[in-house]
RNA sequence: GGAGAGGUGGCCGAGUGGUCUAAGGCGCACGCCUGGAAAGCGUGUAUCCGUCAAAAGCGGAUCAAGGGUUCGAAUCCCUUUCUCUCCGCCA
């Protein structure tokens, strides 16, 4: 959620930055500013009427005291009256409160100067790319047929047990997996995050402190006997940590990795994007989260965005990196970096990870503040991104490092993977 | 899942209808004292909303959450929730 304060000083501004998400927001945000000095008078107006109920109620208790009853007789019907009027000024003030929340809800993050105009994937703007696309002999295979050929993953047991999109890693596919877990959280830990091991289910206070409800709803697995979800991405338990929370100023920036299973729904999906791994119900992903100073949010974004970078290059697989123009970028961010790695078996770019900086967006919904030496106590930035998604790094890794005696593993693994070669 | 006891400020803890503007202690900050420190003494120390250009000030709200009784609720009633103890179940 945006600050309510950036309307109230130039709606215009806001309405024109708006437009590069493709996104006319020029009627939602003048309800928003009518609704907020509508809410301001209400409020003004039942202050002052508490204020006279509160004096009342103090003089009767005076009058009691010294015996005069009788007096306080007159006082309480006036009370009366105050009271009777002040629960129906709250029961105005929060429903225009309610209103209000419900429509700055409907505006997604102000986007970040630098994202690019565009409407769709296409638009993206590809600021680095780097890494050989390797030459593979013909007759060079996808994934799927390499992870079959070599008993490393079954999507037919998959999907008998659960269902499609629920892959069973086995034998070296199961230990790669592994493998590629420790090597990212190893490396997360020796780039100054702190290891953390969330819950893998949620409460609907954390999905909607993140950006996933009312949002993305349904992308979301739910449990409805206890009304809890769970987790598309650690992002969520980890940044709620610190939901409600005020941080000493000397705290930032706290860096947060955790290795979690991840859930999605992905309603509609299918064809050719969805074969083999490229697109799963069930994944690994090992996520860095960062909750930072507001000067020095973009500064972390670009941190993060070398961090992954080196990890790709540690791993050998060609990567683009590419800034989110506005039609593509998320509804929470305010600038976001897909990377994604070229899998040679499919001739095909695969995302394997989207770094955001939400700047306030997700703390003003979680209340994630940091207290100010001087002044008042400021909303924190937040920032994620995946380091990374294991599904399309196998893909890459299986397709790219196919030869004739196997599949080569990158040399960075071969201490947690204990074999060279499947 | 059953029974019982609880939830008060950063922490501990008092508080059974008006003087709660929440005692007291700890912690923290600043000052005095000191050669320096400790001790001691003094002062300060929550969050949110509104008002104001801003700060101060002022008004309002908040004692787990929500509702109720009352002129007036931390205090009484109802619901929810969480924690603890015992029992049951269990990796």
């Amino acid at each position: 959620m945006i600050d309510i304060q950036q309307i109230r000083e130039d709606s215009q501004e806001v309405i024109a930055r708006y437009r590069i998400r493709n996104f006319d927001a020029s009627d939602l945000v003048n309800r928003i500013k009518t609704l907020d000095a509508r809410r301001r008078q209400i409020q003004q107006e039942l202050d002052n009427t508490l204020a006279e109920a509160n004096a009342k109620a103090r003089q009767i208790g005076e009058l009691f005291k010294t015996g005069k009853g009788n007096e306080a007789q007159a006082l309480k019907s006036q009370s009366a009256e105050l009271k009777k009027k002040s629960k129906q000024l709250q029961e105005e003030l929060d429903a225009a409160a309610n209103e209000l929340q419900e429509l700055m809800t409907n505006l997604p993050m102000l986007p970040h100067p630098s994202v690019p105009a565009g409407n769709t994937e296409a638009d993206n703007l590809v600021v680095r790319e780097e890494g050989e696309q390797p030459r593979l002999a013909d007759g060079a295979k996808p994934h799927w047929e390499l992870a079959s050929e070599h008993g490393l993953i079954d999507f037919a047991a998959g999907t008998k047990v659960t269902g499609a999109g629920f892959p069973i890693y086995t034998g070296k596919g199961a230990a790669l997996q592994r493998a590629l877990i420790a090597f990212f959280l190893d490396e997360a830990g020796k780039a100054g995050y702190t290891e953390v091991q969330p819950p893998l289910l949620v409460n609907a206070a954390s999905a909607y402190g993140t950006g996933q409800l009312p949002d993305k709803d349904g992308q979301m697995y739910r449990i409805p006997e206890d009304d809890l979800y769970l987790i598309p991405t650690s992002e969520v338990p980890v940044t709620n940590i610190f939901r409600d929370t005020i941080l000493e100023e000397d705290v930032l920036p706290v860096k947060y990795t955790a290795y979690s299973v991840c859930f999605r729904r992905e309603a509609g999906s299918y064809g050719k994007d969805v074969r083999g791994l490229n697109r799963l119900h069930q994944f690994d992903k090992v996520e860095i989260v960062q909750v930072v100073h507001p000067e020095k949010s973009y500064a972390a974004l670009d941190e993060m965005v070398e961090y992954v970078a080196g990890l790709l290059q540690k791993l050998d697989l060609p990567f683009r990196v590419a800034r989110l123009c506005g039609g593509d970028l998320g509804f929470a961010a305010a600038l976001t970096y897909d990377m994604e790695v070229y899998s040679a078996g499919q001739k095909r770019w695969l995302e394997v990870s989207s770094i955001s900086n939400f700047e306030t967006y997700q703390a003003q919904r979680m209340k994630l503040r940091f207290r100010r030496a001087e002044g008042k106590n400021q909303l924190a930035h937040t920032l994620n991104g995946s380091a990374l998604a294991l599904p399309r790094v196998m893909a890459a890794l299986l397709e790219n490092n196919q030869t004739p005696d196997g599949i080569k593993i990158p040399r960075v693994l071969h201490k947690y993977t204990g074999f060279e070669y499947i």
